[in-house]
DNA sequence: AGTCCACAGGAAGGGCAGGCGA
DNA sequence: TCGCCTGCCCTTCCTGTGGACT
């Protein structure tokens, strides 16, 4: 055979047999430890098979406990039993998608599109989406449930008028009916919305609980079946991705990412079998990729002002001393300073994104400040540094 | 008891880009 | 082409405030 430059790589045995099956996103034929939330969720949506309107509900819980794949696999088993199926029609939305449904316009344009209708990403008044909406949702006898997923990102970015606009159509649609299905990672999340929308939304309210290790591990087995070549890992790699999710609130996600990055780190490494080291490099990986991910994509000005925040280097960070060095290095890069609003509410983004942690604090006569301080550990660090310096030609 | 610092963070709105329909 | 609409980034102006200092 001839020498390819990728031959070895073909040649080389995996570890996965199927990959897929270890991402997040993989709906798989059953959902250990759900049975229940899932029989409660079919119990409210089966009315539609018959043409019914149905309630709507609200789904809380945790980053992954569940709720996106219970909810997206119970729409799957829908769409297989639905016959006509022009009369059921299910959209999934995720809310924190940027540039897609994060503000009221894009959330009425994407419900558009999904019907077929074409529509401009700006330009229309808002009025005119949802008329043309309603008019759709009318146009025939049909039942349409929509999923809002991250529904209290939403909420916080855009206040809650929409939400009230979509419930109250419910009742003036005269042919077609509308379910709507909010999920929402805050817990605390109705304590801030109109309450005409939280009893009209929260007619059923389902709460998914953080997973135990037990669950994870059942679930990481599971899915290990299908996804590894077997053998090649042990009981007890799966037993430490199960205990280090469980710490971060039980989160499937967090287990199911460990487990699959270790075995990438594993492969490359040419190892047969996926170890405990693994899963620890695979923790910092994971968090060095998030973290310069993040950096690398902040626009110019909000990298300025984490440089600033890194340059002053102190255990504890006031706002104005970021606001000097910003300004400073603004200077040396030809860059416009911004005003300190501004700076302060980037250093606030900063927070969100979880590369500082900031507290407001007062220092009595010395003022009232936001203390700052970084929230990357040191090795992701260097690396943060490293790419800053190159953009500030440092 | 009162003052006053150094900001936080809300409200309003300016200006621009992208895009509509007429 | 114009007038209008939205999103986005940003500024201006503003009120609010915990607690060390007087």
């Amino acid at each position: 055979m001839e020498k390819n430059i990728f031959s070895e790589y073909l040649n080389k045995p995996s570890l996965f047999k199927n990959k897929d099956v270890l991402s997040v996103s993989f709906i798989p034929e059953k959902i250990p430890h759900r049975d229940n939330e899932i029989k409660q969720i079919v119990n409210v949506l089966s009315p539609v098979l018959k043409g019914h309107a149905t309630s709507n509900i609200f789904i809380y819980g945790k980053t992954g406990t569940g709720k996106t794949i219970c909810m997206k696999f119970v729409l799957d088993e829908l769409k297989k039993i639905i016959q006509d199926d022009n009369k059921i029609k299910s959209i999934y939305i995720n809310c924190k998608m940027k540039k897609v449904a994060d503000t009221e316009y894009r959330l009425l344009a994407y419900l558009l599109r999904s019907f077929g209708e074409n529509v401009p990403d700006t330009g229309l008044p808002t009025d005119v989406l949802y008329r043309k909406f309603f008019k759709l949702l009318d146009n025939e006898k049909q039942n349409i449930i929509i999923v809002l997923d991250e529904i209290d990102a939403l909420v916080k970015k855009i206040g809650d008028e929409f939400l009230y606009n979509l419930t109250r159509v419910d009742s003036e649609l005269k042919k077609g009916k509308l379910t709507i299905v909010g999920i929402s990672n805050d817990l605390s999340f109705t304590d801030n919305i109109d309450s005409r929308v939280k009893s009209s939304l929260g007619e059923e309210e389902l709460i998914f609980p953080p997973y135990n290790a037990l669950e994870l591990r059942d679930i990481l087995l599971e899915r290990s079946k299908e996804g590894f070549v077997e053998g090649c890992i042990d009981e007890s790699v799966i037993n430490k991705c199960s205990a280090l999710a469980a710490q971060e609130h039980g989160d499937a996600r967090r287990a199911l990412d460990l487990l699959r990055v270790a075995g990438e780190i594993a492969e490359r490494t040419n190892s047969k079998k996926i170890t405990e080291k693994h899963v620890d490099l695979a923790e910092e990986k994971i968090d060095l990729d998030r973290v310069t991910e993040i950096v690398k994509n902040q626009p110019r000005q909000s990298q300025a002002v984490l440089f600033s925040i890194i340059k002053t280097n102190n255990e504890k960070i006031m706002t104005g001393d970021v606001f000097d060095n910003y300004r400073e290095i603004c200077k040396n890069n030809g860059l416009k300073i911004l005003t300190q609003r501004r700076v302060s509410d980037l250093i606030a983004e900063l927070d969100m994104l979880g590369i500082v942690t900031t507290k407001v604090i007062s220092k009595g006569r010395y003022g009232r400040t936001r203390e700052i301080s970084l929230a990357i550990e040191n090795k992701v660090l260097d690396r943060v540094k490293k790419i800053l310096k190159e953009n500030f030609g440092e």
